[in-house]
DNA sequence: CTGGATATGTCAGCATTGTTGACATAAATG
DNA sequence: CATTTATGTCAACAATGCTGACATATCCAG
């Protein structure tokens, strides 16, 4: 008696979900949890590349170009095409580096922290609602499973990227 | 004393990591989720698009123009310009509906099969090797949390789709 | 049977966001 | 002072989404 039509592929086990269930349950997930942000976005003529710049600058503010870069893993071409629209409409600023002059440092302005902390307060109200409807131990799973679904080579990066603390 | 930075910004409980920490977790996971199967699809000339036609083709064998349109929530301009690449390289067959003419049905070519079946199996070892890191809940622990995080409304039919058996 | 609804295809144009390659500038550094 | 580094910019192109308009074949109701 089989539980899923897929049970003979399925190499885990018994009684166990298809990995196919999984990797279309991440795909719907990801589409809605991205979809949240878009709709705010639109008000402001803002696209999803915008987002990820103006979440990572308030994330860490006075981040540097290069390491914008390596977190974001596009090209300068296609970050700067974004980072103008964000500077011009005053949602980031730029300065120039202490140490090192050569470096752009980037921070957000009031406005733009404003809007990075509303996409923010939106998507976690999903992973909030998401984590009510399981028991506890839902939330600390779920970091760990994504975590864990990250490439291990990059994961000592993203660990110390998360939580290091603000400058 | 605090153990991460942006307790106070948290809203969550005690020791329980913050919520962007989880957005961006997600963020990285996604990303490399997804990269899986980009460099497979490279070798075919394929981009992500043809990838999820592939995908939900092969899963549904048979699935219809609409159905297929509802699933990947694009246009049918969109979905043409990538199915028609498949339908020439012979990754994809179309048949008149057998009820109704007027629809075609799509099914993989063996080709398209293996290959789907290939990029599967790419994304489905990721997960094993998430859930082999963290304790027996995890998988169904992450599924849950995976379902809870697509939007309510069209919960039902995702699960729907994702246990209805093939025809 | 006929007329309208439905399923699908197609053409044209455009937006977003990624890429490569080449070249420019200013500041740091040995 | 010569070189390296951090960054900016121009141009072209690719992938993948969108809208709008129009065509065709088939089904279905009256």
């Amino acid at each position: 008696m089989l539980t899923y039509p897929e049970e003979r592929d399925r190499r885990v086990a018994p009684g166990a979900a298809p990995m196919v269930e999984m990797i279309e349950l991440l795909f719907f997930a990801y589409r809605d949890f991205v979809g949240d942000a878009d709709r705010l976005l639109e008000r402001y003529k803002f696209g999803r590349a915008h987002h990820r710049v103006l979440h990572f600058v308030n994330r860490r503010p006075g981040i540097a170009i290069a390491e914008l870069l390596d977190v974001l893993r596009i090209t300068k071409q296609s970050l700067n095409r974004v980072l103008k629209e964000l500077l011009d409409k005053g949602f980031v600023e730029a300065h120039a580096g202490v140490a090192d002059r050569r470096q752009r440092l980037l921070f957000c302005t009031d406005r733009g922290a404003a809007l990075a902390r509303e996409l923010t307060e939106l998507q976690a109200r999903r992973f909030e609602r998401a984590f009510a409807e399981g028991p506890d131990a839902t939330a600390p799973c779920a970091r760990a499973f994504l975590l864990a679904m990250i490439d291990a080579r990059e994961r000592p990066k993203v660990e110390q990227w998360i939580r290091r603390p603000a400058p």
